[in-house]
DNA sequence: ACATGGATGTGAAACAAATTCATATAATTC
DNA sequence: GAATTATATGAATTTGTTTCACATCCATGT
C-alpha cells in the first residue's frame, strides 16, 4: 500500500481533532477504518506514526513529519479540485490565440490586456508560427481561438464574424501611384511589394488581387513588424497594403498616402474560429465581444 | 472517487512516456488500467484531461493543469518517504531534550552544536518547562531525552550515565565563609541562598544537604540565569551552591571562592534517560557520547 | 476511399483494498 | 477497581481497481 491522500487526511483529522473517534466522525468513517488504515502506512513504512503508550492517540517523530507533509500537500490538492470546478463552471479555462492575420496582434494585444483583467484565472497566450495550419491546431487543441479571414466549412469549428476592414494601398506621399483615385492589380507589376513574412496566400494582396489575375509585383520584400513597413513605405523603398485600421493610426502623418485597391475598394471580413464545444464558453463569448468593441474604438481613431 | 497519488503519477507517466501504453508499463499496470482510471477522473471532476480529437493522446488545459500539480506534488511525497526510511534507518530522527538540571544549558548547547552537524536530519530541540514531571514525559514521547541526576527504577526507561560532577558553594571573596575549608548544612542556616527557580527537590543543596538534616536558609531568593546568580554572589548578596564545572569556567576570577559541601565533598552523577526502544538508535547513542566528550573538555578548562 | 497497424476505449469478471460490524483490549478517571 | 473512554482486531462486506478480451478509433500508405 502507497501513501495516498486519503492517509494524510486521517493524519490530519486525528491531529486536529485529538482522537480517533472524533477523527472518523469527520471523516465520515468508522473509527475502525481509521485505526486500520494508520496500521497500514506503519506497516507499509515500518514506523510508528503515533505514540501507543498514551491513550490520547499523540504523534510520533515520523508521525509529525507526516503531518507537516499533510499541511503542505493537502492544500495544493484543494486549489487543484478547485481548479476544476473553476473549469467545469467557466470561470477558468484556457484562451491560447493563433492569428493568421500578421498584423492582428496590434489590435488583439490591447483585446487581451482587457481580458486578463476580466478572467484572472484563464490562462492566455498568442501563438505565433502557426500562421498556416492554424485550423488544424485548433481541432488539435493546440491553441482555443484563431483569427482567420478565411472561413471554411469545418465540422466542429464555429467562425464567428469580428469586424469588416479594408486593405489598403499604402504609398509615399511622393509616390506616383499616390495621385491615383484608386490602384489596381495591374499598377503593381512595376513595384517594390512590402509584405509581413508569411505564405502569399495568407496576404489580402495575393489572394484577392494579384493571384486571381496572376500580376506579380517587380519584387517583393518581406518585413517583420509593421513599423518598419511604415518606415520603408515612407522613404520609398516600395508599396505596401495593409489593413485600414493598421494605417488609420497613422493617417495623420503627410509621409504616407492610402488608396483603395481597385474602383469600389475591397472589403475583407474578419472572424473568429473556436471549437463548437467551446463557443459557448462565457469567456470565449466575451473575448469575441471584447474584439468587436476594439474595431469600433479604432474606427473611431 | 477524489483525487489520489495514483492519478497524479498516471498523468505524469503518460505526459512523460507520451502515450498509454508505454506509461501504463512504466507504472507496471495495463493499457486498459490507465484508461479506466482517467475516466474516472474526468467523470469525478467533470472534466477532460485529454484532447481525444488527436492521436498521441495530448493533454488537455484541465490535465495541463493536474500534470502542473503533479509536478509539484509528487516530490513532496518522495520526500515524505525518504523522510520515513531514513527514520527507519536511523539517519533522521528527533531529539527533544528535557533538562532537570537546571544548569546543564551551560554545556548542553556546545553539544547539541555538533549534534547538528552530524546529524542534520535530526530534528533537535530543548523543551524548558518540564523541569518536574519529565520521566512521564519521556513515557508519553513529549520528549526523546531526559537529563536528571535522579535515576529511577522505571520499566522501558534506561539511565545513562555521563558525567560525575561537585555541587560546590561558592561566595565572595570577602564572605565571612570563605575562610572555612569546608562548608556543613548548618552553615547556610544565617544565610541567603540564591538557587534557580525551580522546585527545591530538585536542586541539590536541597535534596542532598538541607532537606535531610532539616536546616532552612535564612532567605532563599531565586534566579533565572547562571550569570547573575555569580554577579549577586560575587557583591556578597548571598550565597550559591553551583555545579563545579559552572564555576570551574569563571574560576579564574579572583571575586568567587568555591568550597566543598561537607569534609569530603559531594558527588553527584548526571544521567541521560532514554526510553529502552530509543537507547540503541545510533544517534541516540551519538549524542550522549557526545556529552561525556564535553564533560572532558569542561575538566580541562 | 480502403485496408492496415498502432493506440485508445469499454464491459464483465477477477482481484485487491478499504470499510464496517461486533467485540476485545487497554488506558484513564472517579 | 469499577466504570468510562479510547483504541485494536478479525471476519465479513462493500467498494474500488485492475485485468482480459475485444471493440473502436485515428493516421497513413496505396
Amino acid at each position: 500500500m502507497r501513501i495516498e491522500f486519503r492517509h494524510l487526511r486521517t493524519i490530519k483529522a486525528i491531529h486536529d481533532t485529538g482522537g480517533l473517534a472524533r477523527a472518523a466522525e469527520q471523516l465520515n468513517m468508522t473509527q475502525s477504518a481509521l485505526s486500520h488504515q494508520i496500521k497500514g502506512i506503519e506497516d507499509q513504512a515500518g514506523v510508528a506514526l503515533f505514540a501507543r503508550r498514551t491513550k490520547p492517540l499523540r504523534l510520533s517523530a515520523a508521525g509529525e513529519r507526516m503531518l507537516a507533509a499533510a499541511e503542505k500537500i493537502l492544500p495544493q490538492v484543494v486549489a487543484l479540485e478547485a481548479d476544476f470546478a473553476g473549469l467545469v463552471a467557466g470561470k477558468s479555462g484556457r484562451m491560447h490565440i493563433a492569428i493568421e492575420c500578421h498584423a492582428c496582434f496590434e489590435w488583439l494585444f490591447p483585446v487581451l490586456e482587457q481580458f486578463r483583467k476580466a478572467w484572472p484565472d484563464v490562462d492566455v497566450d498568442i501563438r505565433p508560427g502557426l500562421a498556416f495550419d492554424a485550423l488544424p491546431a485548433l481541432r488539435r487543441e493546440d491553441v482555443d481561438l484563431v483569427i482567420s479571414s478565411d472561413p471554411e466549412q469545418v465540422d466542429g469549428t464555429d467562425f464567428s464574424p469580428l469586424f469588416d476592414y479594408e486593405p489598403v494601398f499604402v504609398a509615399a506621399a511622393n509616390h506616383p501611384l499616390a495621385r491615383r483615385d484608386f490602384i489596381e492589380a495591374a499598377d503593381f507589376c512595376d513595384q517594390t511589394l512590402i509584405t509581413y513574412p508569411v505564405d502569399r496566400v495568407r496576404l489580402d494582396v495575393f489572394s484577392q488581387l494579384l493571384i486571381p489575375v496572376k500580376v506579380e509585383p517587380a519584387a517583393v520584400r518581406q518585413v517583420e513588424l509593421t513599423a518598419v513597413i511604415l518606415m520603408l513605405v515612407a522613404s520609398n523603398r516600395g508599396v505596401a497594403v495593409l489593413p485600414d485600421w493598421v494605417v488609420n493610426q497613422i493617417k495623420y502623418s503627410a509621409d504616407y498616402v492610402t488608396r483603395p485597391l481597385t474602383k469600389g475598394g475591397m472589403t475583407r471580413r474578419l472572424f473568429a474560429a473556436t471549437r463548437t464545444e467551446d463557443t459557448a464558453q462565457p469567456f470565449v463569448s466575451h473575448l469575441i465581444r471584447l474584439a468587436r468593441q476594439e474595431a469600433v474604438r479604432m474606427g473611431r481613431a
